[in-house]
RNA sequence: AGUCAGUUAGCUCAGUGGUAGAGCACUACCUUGACACGGUAGGGGUCAGCAGUUCAAAUCUGCUACUGACUACCA
């Protein structure tokens, strides 16, 4: 088998996806353990009217790892996916549409006509977000994808929200919300940005004070009082003028009425402790249905609420003939114009103001009053705030400071407005009769029951799209009966199983909710990480996730957000065409967890390069695999054991003890001592005590969510260890054209160390590695975990490797770094005495018989690999003055004669400069040791560490300095 | 205004109470039978500044500077 000398990812991402999701490896139904414990994630919903930007991708990579991982592990794993109806969104595109295909508005098709237009749309666009999905290798179950307006996930809207309402948790009421003229739609607070404006402008009007009997008694009462405001257009709408009780100027107005300019109304002059008297001129206008602050003031003293804006915040004829009609900006120009010709403007100061933007249009948002529909959110979120301070969940990761965050936001949230006057998403299940009673039930017939009548009106509002996204958690799994799943429990040991049984059946949601984890961006905490933990809790009594990871921001080259204004956008879609799928999802994957960062293309070509690199190795393998295949008993002894139960089978299991040796000859001779399988190299040894460390801890760090260290551990185990050292140590022996079972051993080894390579990587590269893995010799479904051994083999479903702590081997580790740092030391000399790569050295060594064993027994490599003719093993050093000399660890002395190619000068200056550098860290050292306090302070580890490191120092100072004054 | 985070090699970033790390870039050498998207050997940092705690601080604490995020208010 030939492959190229190239890794072509776009290859590989067609050879795959489509097969994993037809033969159902996604589902967690392909689990056949009835044991099995479950893992779920549902995703955050993408909006329909989106497409995949590099947050998602981010975002997905991480849900995609964990999933794939527990998977092979044999975890019933479900990863749910879904889209969000996105109210205003597709709403707007709908609009669109009709306006530029028929020149048509919404109100000319009407409710019905356009609601079915925007089904046809989201049947249309709507799943372009999906398809790029599958471009990234996300594992998601596609048979369970949920769509927030599906009709079950609709029902539970109308559930809860009738339930809440039953409860008097929701409520219909005047307030000021946000208004956003543009949708002509009421905002949450969260959907609303403040965005500051350097020209802003701070105009100071004066208000005539009536002049009366008292007025003019009181010589010291001005003609008129100044209030600032920086929307003078609200004026119109006034109904008062508010000073600070304790503010001396204005003592004797309190009371007064002022006869309100450009009006013909009258308002009066009153005292509230909400007005700053530092601020402006210590007198505020009071315009109670434009403002909230004003609002509450009038609430207090019985203000009227005179609203002058119309829903697309033109002005309505409460603002007197002269306004009517006109945009607000351009009546503030007017008023101001007004008062000027009046002689009552003051001034006018530039002003720098951060106003009210909709997140979407970025429209200025005018606070307006407004009926609409509220939920109370005290109850709910005590529920939120329990289950953090009393179970820690949801836990935080990063921890800091997004627990903090989450927590101080929930201690001071305000009522919720759910209402929205959109036509697309849950319209409210509200009824009104002819005389405006409200009936909230759950369906028509039940409303027209408690009305008593038929002739009632549905609400025109729907519910703000984070309403339903807040169920996610729970209505995804079947919460209302529908698309429940068919499980059925075991209730003695309370396990799942998917069976065709009569015990009583389960669903999905008591299999799968809570979820495990939930991975998202910091922007959704508030609007919907709380909010599913507060319904979830409420409604099925769980948590609706364990963890939360807040992944950071992907930011463009110039280091800002990445933004289409902004045009520093980097296309997750292009990014796979240029770089390959599985290499960006590694590099997204190595970003640490909850850091921003900004984009940079040559570290994903890292991680390109770090693909060809697997490819290469594989490559190698594979060239010189014939009579090989990848078995794990190769690069596990113990494993043999276990592959003879398998062979004498099932029923010997029981009395089977796998220490008994004697048992095992008499099993299964041929698996006996002196087979190659069990005759280990140093080498060998140290690979497999890498790879098991390399497992270990790759487990380790998923587990913490610590993704980019297990990132780096893979990259260095492969190129590192893997490549750069195992490869070309066992070369020789695997290239040979000598066929024995030594040879093919060797070969069988590496192909299984390499198998079990691409096991760990599978999870952030599955093209990549299942790709590779189905061209390995002896790959079979008997490598899947044991919860699918009737699955058609792949990578997905092979067991996850957890790393032996037995096969984790110190001393091979050690006498390996030996060997790596002799053959290090001769490069070094090679490349600064300037020797040609051909010239074969000899190499003289001088070390203890342990020592002079281990190279003895790795001579061929040390050889090649240093590129040397002869290895010459002794306990001192006999060698012509001519020789270019070292030290390693543990005193060990090297010396490479070098007759005729020696340049005394340059050796010279080598050991001066070695010399140098041990000599300024030992004196640092020393300076240390003879701390008192030190010695007794720091643990006596340390102390004695730091002793070693010192003998270790002085014994290679020793020899470096006979050395040198051998060159004299 | 408040809260929080960041500031480490030329660049992009890891690390974290016990002698500073990676990738890229840089220098020299290498068409060595997997890979030049490669190999070998190197150079390069008083870990933003100041003060404190500690035997020991890049790491903990405080302050300062710069950058960024979030929350609130601004008549």
């Amino acid at each position: 088998m030939e492959l190229a000398t190239q890794y072509n990812p776009q290859e590989a991402e067609k050879n795959h996806y489509e097969h994993w999701e037809t033969s159902g490896f996604f589902a967690p139904e392909i689990n056949e353990n009835p044991d099995a414990p479950k893992y779920s994630i549902v995703i955050p919903p993408p909006n329909v009217t989106g497409s995949l930007h590099m947050g998602h991708a981010l975002q997905h990579t991480l849900m995609d790892v964990l999933v794939r991982r527990k998977r092979m592990q044999g975890f019933k794993t479900l990863w749910l996916p879904g889209t969000d109806h996105a109210g205003i969104s597709v709403q707007r595109k709908v609009a669109e549409q009709l306006r530029r295909d028929e020149n048509k508005t919404p109100l000319d098709v009407g409710r019905e006509e356009f609601i079915r237009r925007a089904w046809k749309w989201k049947e249309e666009y709507g799943n372009t977000i999906t398809q790029q999905m599958r471009r990234e290798g996300a594992s998601v179950d596609w048979s369970r994808h949920r769509f927030t307006m599906d009709e079950d996930l609709s029902k539970a809207v109308r559930e809860v929200f009738c339930t809440l309402f039953e409860e008097g948790w929701i409520y219909r009421g005047l307030r000021i919300v946000n208004w956003c003229p543009k949708d002509k739609t009421v905002l949450s607070d969260l959907e609303v940005k403040e965005e500051t404006r350097k020209d802003g402008k701070l105009t100071y009007l004066q208000y005539p004070v009536k002049q009366t009997a008292e007025t003019r008694a009181l010589a010291r009462v001005p003609k008129t009082i100044t209030v600032a405001t920086t929307r003078p257009e609200t004026m119109l709408g006034d109904t008062a003028v508010a000073v600070n009780p304790n503010d001396e100027r204005y003592k004797d107005l309190i009371g007064q009425m002022i006869a309100l300019p450009l009006t013909n109304r009258e308002i009066p002059i009153i005292a509230d402790e909400y007005v700053d008297s530092e601020f402006g001129t210590g007198a505020v206008k009071i315009t109670p249905a434009h403002d909230p602050n004003d609002y509450q003031v009038g609430e207090r003293h019985n203000l009227p609420q005179l609203l002058v804006m119309n829903d697309d915040a033109t002005m309505n004829e409460n603002a007197g003939e002269e306004f009517v009609g006109l945009d607000r900006f351009e009546a503030r120009k007017k008023v101001v114009a007004k008062f000027e010709e009046l002689g009552l403007l003051e001034k006018i100061e530039d002003y720098e103001i951060s106003l009210p933007v909709c997140e979407r249009c970025k429209t200025i948002v005018e606070p307006i009053l407004s009926e609409q529909w509220f939920v109370k959110m005290d109850e709910l979120r005590d529920l939120a705030l329990d289950l953090i301070k009393t179970e820690g969940a949801p836990h935080f990761h990063p921890q800091i400071p997004n627990e903090k965050v989450y927590t101080t936001w929930l201690e001071n949230l305000k009522d919720w407005t759910i209402s929205r006057q959109l036509w697309w998403g849950h319209q409210i299940p509200a009824w009104y009769d002819n005389e405006g009673n409200i009936f909230v039930a759950r369906t028509f017939e039940e409303a027209a029951k408690q009305a008593g009548t038929d002739e009632l009106t549905q609400d025109n509002d729907v519910l703000d799209t984070w309403f339903s996204s807040g169920l996610w958690a729970f209505s995804t799994f079947g919460w209302t009966g529908e698309n429940s799943g068919q499980w059925t429990v075991d209730s003695g040991r309370n396990k799942i199983q998917p069976t065709t049984d009569h015990r009583p059946p389960t669903t999905d949601l008591e299999v799968f909710c809570p979820t495990d984890v939930l991975v998202t961006g910091r922007d959704i905490i508030f609007l919907w990480v709380s909010r599913m933990m507060m319904l979830t809790k409420k409604f099925v009594d769980k948590k609706a996730f364990d963890d939360v990871i807040i992944t950071g921001t992907v930011l463009g080259k110039d280091g800002k957000p990445m933004s289409k204004s902004r045009g520093n956008g980097v296309d997750p879609i292009e990014m796979f065409d240029k770089f390959g799928v599985d290499a960006t999802r590694i590099y997204l994957a190595s970003i640490a967890t909850g850091a921003d960062i900004k984009w940079n293309d040559t570290l994903i070509e890292t991680y390109r390069n770090f693909a060809n690199k697997i490819w290469n190795a594989t490559r190698f393998c594979l060239m010189n695999s014939e009579g090989a295949q990848v078995d794990y008993t190769f690069i596990n002894p113990k494993a043999e054991v276990r592959e003879i139960k398998r062979l004498i089978g099932d029923e010997l299991i029981d009395d089977f003890d796998e220490e008994d040796e004697e048992f095992l000859d008499k099993v299964e001779p041929e698996f006996a001592k002196d087979n190659p399988k069990e005759n280990l190299s140093i080498a060998d040894k140290w690979i497999i005590s890498r790879l098991n460390r390399t497992a270990r801890d790759v487990n380790r760090a998923l587990d913490r969510y610590f993704y980019h260290e297990a990132v780096r551990l893979l990259y260095q185990f492969f190129w590192n260890d893997f490549c750069d050292w195992y490869i070309e140590l066992v070369k020789d022996e695997i290239t040979s054209e000598t066929v024995n079972t030594t040879r093919d051993a060797a070969r069988s080894r590496i192909l299984t160390i390499l198998e079990q390579a691409l096991r760990l990587l599978h999870p952030f590269m599955p093209y990549l590695t299942e790709e590779l893995w189905q061209k390995l010799p002896g790959v079979n479904a008997n490598l899947h975990n044991p919860a699918y051994r009737s699955a058609e083999q792949t990578i997905m479903l092979a067991d996850f490797p957890l790393g032996d702590a037995s096969l984790i081997d110190e001393r091979a580790e050690s006498e390996m770094q030996t060997i790596i740092e002799l053959i290090s030391k001769v490069r070094n000399i090679r490349a600064e005495m300037r020797i040609k790569t051909s010239e074969k050295l000899d190499i003289h060594i001088a070390a203890d018989s342990a020592t002079n064993k281990i190279f003895a027994e790795n001579e061929a490599q040390i050889l090649k690999l240093a590129r040397a003719k002869e290895l010459y093993l002794s306990e001192s050093l006999n060698v012509p003055k001519a020789s270019a000399k070292g030290v390693l660890t543990g005193g060990t002395e090297i010396a490479v004669p070098l007759e005729g190619l020696i340049d005394f000068e340059k050796e010279r200056e080598r050991l001066e400069s070695q010399i140098n550098n041990l000599s300024s860290e030992g004196e640092k050292l020393n300076k240390q040791l003879s701390n008192e306090s030190f010695v007794q302070k720091a643990p006596p580890e340390k102390v004695e560490a730091l002793r070693e490191r010192v003998a270790e120092i002085e014994t290679q100072l020793n020899a470096l300095n006979q050395n040198l004054n051998a060159l004299m």
